[in-house]
DNA sequence: GTTGAGCGTT
């Protein structure tokens, strides 16, 4: 029982962030308490959890008062097996407020870290892990799908909208979507749920059977001419700048001897 | 009851 995550940050600055990866899904702040706090002070850890199951996501944030300790803590937990099993502890890269920090270290001065270059090692190590990941994302995982689905969800969406002026019309969600997190893919997604229903709806109004490609391009190139020979044969991957010969129907009226 | 790459709350 501690008032770790009880309440907001008491003080990121001038505290060290270390993020604690690998940890048992049911490992808390209190567990990991008296292991970092064994090797120096805690000042505050906090383990981000689901919104809706509550359930840990699996990592965790020890911050230390100085860089020493901390230092000594990834060296000395790094590794360390808790609660059954092998965490991971190293410096967090990024803040809460996406604030520059330094070795672990939260530092407010923007202008002062700018100076650092920002070439940090990437995080996703190379593409073969992240291939891996994916490929057994896809062939067997339902715990990181809601996650995924999340992210997905909030591009997706934004996506939609972006292509879609006129659907903040309709969607009236629209705007309250807007403020809420990507947490609420429960609530919205029922919500969508009930629009696709309407949109069914409409459809059933609506000839369904539109063609599913009316137009393929508005450029003039791709459209076959009638008078057209075989259009065909040029047209496709050859998008050729030249109209010449391409489009008989803009045959420029020059002077030249262009046909016979 | 399950899961396993990653970077966070008031």
């Amino acid at each position: 029982m501690s008032h770790f995550g009880r309440t907001g940050p008491p003080d990121i600055t001038d505290t060290y962030s270390l993020l604690v990866l690998n940890i048992t899904f049911r490992t808390t702040a209190d567990d990991l308490f008296p292991y970092f706090d064994k090797y120096g002070k805690v000042v505050d850890i906090f383990i981000p959890r689901n919104r809706r199951t509550g359930d840990s996501r699996g990592f965790a944030f020890v911050r230390y008062k100085y860089a020493d300790e901390a230092q000594k803590a990834v060296d000395r937990l790094d590794g360390k097996v808790v609660d059954g099993r092998e965490i991971t502890v190293q410096f967090a890269k990024y803040g809460p407020n996406a604030e520059r920090i330094d070795k672990g270290r939260i530092s407010e001065s923007f202008s002062k870290s700018s100076y650092r270059s920002r070439s940090r090692s990437p995080r996703r190590r190379y593409r073969d892990d992240y291939r891996d990941r994916d490929y057994k994302r896809r062939s067997h995982s339902r715990s990181l799908d809601r996650y995924d689905r999340d992210r997905y969800r909030g591009r997706d969406r934004d996506y939609r909208r972006r292509s879609r002026s006129r659907s903040r019309s309709d969607s009236p969600d629209y705007y309250r979507g807007r403020g809420r997190g990507r947490y609420d893919d429960e609530r919205r997604g029922r919500s969508r749920s009930r629009s696709q229903s309407r949109s069914r709806s409409m459809d059933s109004a609506s000839p369904a059977r539109r063609s599913p490609t009316p137009r393929r391009s508005a450029s003039p190139h791709r459209s076959p001419s009638p008078r057209g020979g075989s259009p065909d044969r040029h047209s496709g991957d050859r998008r050729s700048p030249t109209p010449h010969g391409v489009s008989p129907t803009d045959r420029p009226a020059d002077s030249r001897s262009q046909s016979p």
